[in-house]
RNA sequence: GGGAGCUUAGCUCAGCUGGUUCAGAGCAUCUGCCUUACAAGCAGAGGGUCGGGGGUUCGAACCCCUCAGCUCCCACCA
């Protein structure tokens, strides 16, 4: 035969994509006879690169697409990209940079046009690498975050949004990025792990008017002594006695001598520094909230770009960084007598993620979305399992967070993104109107559209892709929807209507909040629906070790070599294979070589069947026994198979149809009915094998596509019109238990059999006999163990011959093994089992003999202890015996 | 600091409502085999006081308490 005894995927891959995508599988319609079955991709940024994580993500997607398309239903996978704004705008900026472009050297048009150019560029690479994953998404319907109708959509969200009042803008104390000049949300900043060495300074103020005791100083610690000019007030705990007098009485800024009052407030901690702690309101987020239950003023002394200014009252400080500022002040108190001590002291710094400079707290006007009322609905539905979260550990992460959901800011100081549609008419902080056009927010203004400003800020990526469910549907493009109620209108839109709520999304656990706690708060605000139905968590890959995978650690393999070496199909076994939902996955290339290994089993087993020769002859009866215990093996994994996928136990799933296709097609089933060296088969036993093979091709069809279909194909010369693709999923039949339980007893006397060739060195070529003492249910399986066991004259009557013996159930094997046995060594082993099974006899018997237990455990553990009992009795009788015949 | 979760074989993990699929799977390991589909394979074997301690119970991997270690999320101490 021409087969080669190496699968090669190399050869099949490619061909079959291109012929599912030339059929049209991939794509979807609403079909009213059909079931829908919906997955929306979570879209890579953009610019991305493949990565592990994105192998196992779509994997799964694809694993659950293509069962679903198998189930007969009307399966759609969408496919897309986010823009995401922040992640781009960065990597643009170092692109520019690395030309010798300054980003502040460039018009904000003239910055998109290169952001578009370069989106045009790498945008979209990822989905062409995920069609060699074998990812079967309708690529018709890819959408990106910034087409224009997604950007309209986007914009008119936030119109509505502000319009039903869940919009405002407002003072917040906000993470700013000094050197790029933008706030930044809270996972924008990062903290080193074991915090960054800083120093803690004390510092003196002076008490205006004396003090009764001690002297007329207070002291206070801080880390950022450069921000003192902004302090409004010194603060203690009102419930520390050190401090009681001071309470109400003002002290003197250092250098600049302004009056600040004492007050007393729990935020406090007595135990930390001198227990007295400087109010900033301008510099520190809880300062600022101390100065709101204060009503203190604000007092901004720190420019956008870092630097000190006018409000710090010192001249000599205005224009310089706020670091140098922090070394001369120091000085300068130092020589005043007012720094008491300094000590080092360890504290965790934000850090920016983009420019690593540290973060400064700072006031600014942003853009929020008010989140209590909005997330409602959101809330019950995962409270309630309208929506189910996989792993199910995730409802109470979730919980906790819907229930102190703070509002979310959503302006971003960038260009790339959603220009937030604020335009301003005049100077004033409220002197702007929102709207969709321009056009219509001059008439909104009453003045011409080119006395408008825009407002130049865009917003947080995910207040775009919290609408992607709906939005790649178009649906809030203006025909489907009623800007007067702010909802997206029902029966209108085909694709909508049929497809949406979708039905499972797959996705990381860190987004779970970011994004998909977000989609289901829009969902049901525009659609009055939930947006999917599951939510399947996936693991972070991580590699063998346990760590993250990064570029700067060089674990991160490449995907597409991966896929080279072995197969798209391996790879994708691979990330199954030890990926149980929400649990992190270590990858290891040995994962993708079992995956590879797997196939060329299949592969084998394959040619297996094809080198058959078959013949119009009588079909022996050891196969007839074996075609109806394999089609018992296989309806019990297809049941097994549905629970599992109900289940989103993916990984699981893959090891059922691996155990399925290796253990018992190939190890026992095929080893059944393969006919001796030169004999043909029957044709009834050849047709049923072919008709396993593909039964348990199906089955595998979602894990591994590339192979199953191949053959699929090349099993039986079939026309071109029939795909797996597309075949129909096995139903459920019975599985008769009976049968399968006496072929547990057979394979068990077979191995018993080959173990004693294996420990007497016997080869398997060697015929034997086996005696047999006692009754099983084993019936028909006596032929199969003849062959497969190599056995020949099974005697039940007579003396039992020389050999080695075993017990399966109750009954007693010998193999005859005349002349070949160490009889010290066999009545060792029986004496070892005796005393085993005396030792269980024991145990049982305590049960059995404990008043307690019988009065105590229901009637049908006790009955099942007897028959324990009785058993153990029985096999030491047995053995016993055996042992006086040696 | 607040919250959630985890700890079972060398590794990665299953073990639902305490009791016959209760100590399991895959990989790895060891021993034989180049047996005519497959040595990337076949056949066989070994391996765990279910993190430690205590309790409840006739009975605990499973329920309760406690200690230890790990992970994640949220908030972030001047």
């Amino acid at each position: 035969m021409a087969l080669s005894t190496k699968y090669n995927p190399a050869e099949v891959e490619d061909k079959w994509y291109q012929e599912w995508m030339k059929n049209g599988f991939f794509k979807a319609s609403p079909n009213p006879s059909k079931e829908p079955f919906c997955i929306v991709m979570p879209p890579p940024n953009v610019t991305g690169v493949l990565h592990m994580g994105h192998m196992l993500n779509n994997t799964i997607q694809d694993v659950l697409i293509r069962k679903a398309r198998m189930e007969g239903k009307e399966a759609c996978w969408i496919p897309g990209t986010d823009h995401a704004s922040i992640a781009t705008e960065a990597k643009v900026v170092q692109m520019l940079r690395e030309k010798g472009i300054k980003k502040s050297s460039l018009s904000r048009d003239e910055f998109l046009k290169y952001a578009w150019e370069w989106k045009e560029k790498y945008g979209g690479i990822i989905l062409e690498q995920l069609k060699k994953l074998g990812a079967s998404c309708d690529w018709d319907r890819t959408a990106f975050t910034m087409d224009p109708h997604y950007y309209k959509a986007v914009i008119r969200v936030f119109v509505d949004l502000y319009k039903k009042g869940y919009i405002y803008r407002g003072l917040r104390m906000i993470n700013w990025d000094c050197e790029a000049k933008t706030a930044l949300s809270n996972e924008e900043v990062l903290y080193k792990e074991d915090g960054e060495k800083s120093i803690l300074y004390s510092v003196k103020y002076k008490i205006k008017g004396p003090r009764d005791t001690q002297d007329d100083w207070v002291i206070i610690a801080t880390q950022r002594p450069e921000t003192i000019m902004g302090d409004v007030a010194i603060a203690v705990n009102p419930t520390d006695d050190r401090y009681k007098d001071l309470i109400g009485k003002k002290v003197l800024v250092p250098f600049i001598n302004r009056e600040i009052p004492v007050i007393a407030d729990d935020y406090v901690d007595k135990t930390f520094g001198t227990g007295c702690l400087k109010v900033t309101p301008a510099h520190d987020v809880n300062d600022y909230e101390i100065g709101l239950r204060h009503k203190l003023p604000v007092i901004d002394t720190i420019n956008d770009d870092g630097t000190l200014n006018e409000k710090c009252e010192l001249p000599k400080f205005f224009g310089k960084d706020r670091f140098a500022v922090r070394k001369e002040i120091v000085k300068d108190l130092r020589e005043a007598g007012q720094l008491v001590k300094e000590e080092e002291f360890v504290t965790r710094i934000g850090r920016s993620e983009r420019t690593n400079t540290v973060v400064e707290p700072k006031l600014s006007l942003q853009w929020f979305v008010k989140m209590k009322e909005i997330s409602r609905q959101a809330y019950r539905a995962v409270e309630d399992d309208e929506i189910k979260l996989y792993p199910a550990k995730y409802k109470n992460t979730y919980r906790y967070w819907m229930e102190n959901v703070r509002d979310w800011c959503i302006s971003r100081q960038l260009w790339w993104g959603h220009r937030i549609p604020a335009y301003y008419y005049g100077t004033g902080e409220n002197d702007f109107v929102v709207a969709e056009s321009i056009e219509e927010a001059a008439k909104m203004a009453k003045v011409a559209p080119d006395q408008l400003r825009q407002d130049s800020d865009v917003l947080d990526t995910w207040a775009s892709s919290w609408l992607w469910p709906e939005q790649v549907f178009f649906g809030f493009n203006d025909e489907y929807f009623d800007k007067k109620t702010g909802k997206i209108i029902e029966g209108k839109n085909k694709d909508l209507d049929f497809f949406y709520p979708t039905q499972v999304l797959v996705t990381a656990p860190e987004i779970l909040f970011f994004w998909v706690a977000r989609m289901i708060i829009a969902g049901y605000e525009y659609t009055g629906e939930k947006p999917f139905s599951d939510v399947y968590l996936t693991g972070i890959v991580r590699d063998k070790l346990g760590r993250k995978m990064s570029k700067s650690l060089g674990n991160s393999p490449d995907p597409l070599e991966l896929m080279k070496k072995y197969g798209a199909d391996g790879v994708r076994a691979g990330m199954l294979f030890s990926s149980a939902a929400g649990n992190d996955l270590l990858y290891d290339d040995k994962l993708c070589e079992q995956g590879w290994n797997f196939a060329n089993k299949i592969w084998n087993a394959f040619r297996l069947v094809k080198g058959l020769e078959v013949k119009a002859i009588e079909q022996p009866a050891e196969n007839k026994i074996a075609i109806d215990w394999f089609k018992s093996k296989l309806n019990l994994a297809v049941t097994e198979l549905d629970d599992l996928f109900g289940k989103f136990r993916i990984s699981e799933a893959l090891m059922t149809v691996y155990k399925l296709i290796w253990d018992d097609f190939c190890s026992w089933y095929l080893e059944m009915i393969k006919p001796e060296f030169g004999k043909p088969i029957d044709e009834q036993t050849y047709n049923d094998t072919v008709y396993f093979f593909e039964e348990v091709l199906r089955l595998l069809h979602p894990f591994m596509p590339f192979i199953s279909e191949e053959l699929w194909n090349e099993l039986r010369e079939r026309t071109k019109s029939e795909y797996l693709i597309v075949a129909k999923w096995p139903s459920t039949g019975k599985s008769d238990t009976n049968l399968l339980g006496k072929g547990e007893r057979a394979f068990n006397i077979i191995s018993q059999v080959r173990n004693v060739r294996a420990s007497k060195g016997l080869s398997p070529k060697e015929s034997l006999g086996l005696h047999q003492q006692g009754e099983i249910l084993i019936e028909d399986f006596w032929p199969i163990i003849k062959k497969l066991a190599n056995v020949t004259d099974v005697t039940s009557s007579g003396d039992k011959p020389t050999g080695t013996s075993f017990l399966v159930d109750r009954a007693e094997f010998t193999v005859a093994l005349t002349g070949k046995i160490d009889v010290e060594k066999e009545r060792e082993d029986i004496q070892k089992e005796i005393i085993y099974f005396q030792g269980f006899l024991g145990q049982v018997d305590k049960k059995l003999t404990n008043e307690k237990f019988v009065n105590g455990a229901p009637p049908a553990v006790i009955e099942n202890e007897r028959k324990k009992k009785a058993d153990a009795e029985s096999k030491i009788k047995t053995l016993e015996e055996r042992l006086k015949t040696l």
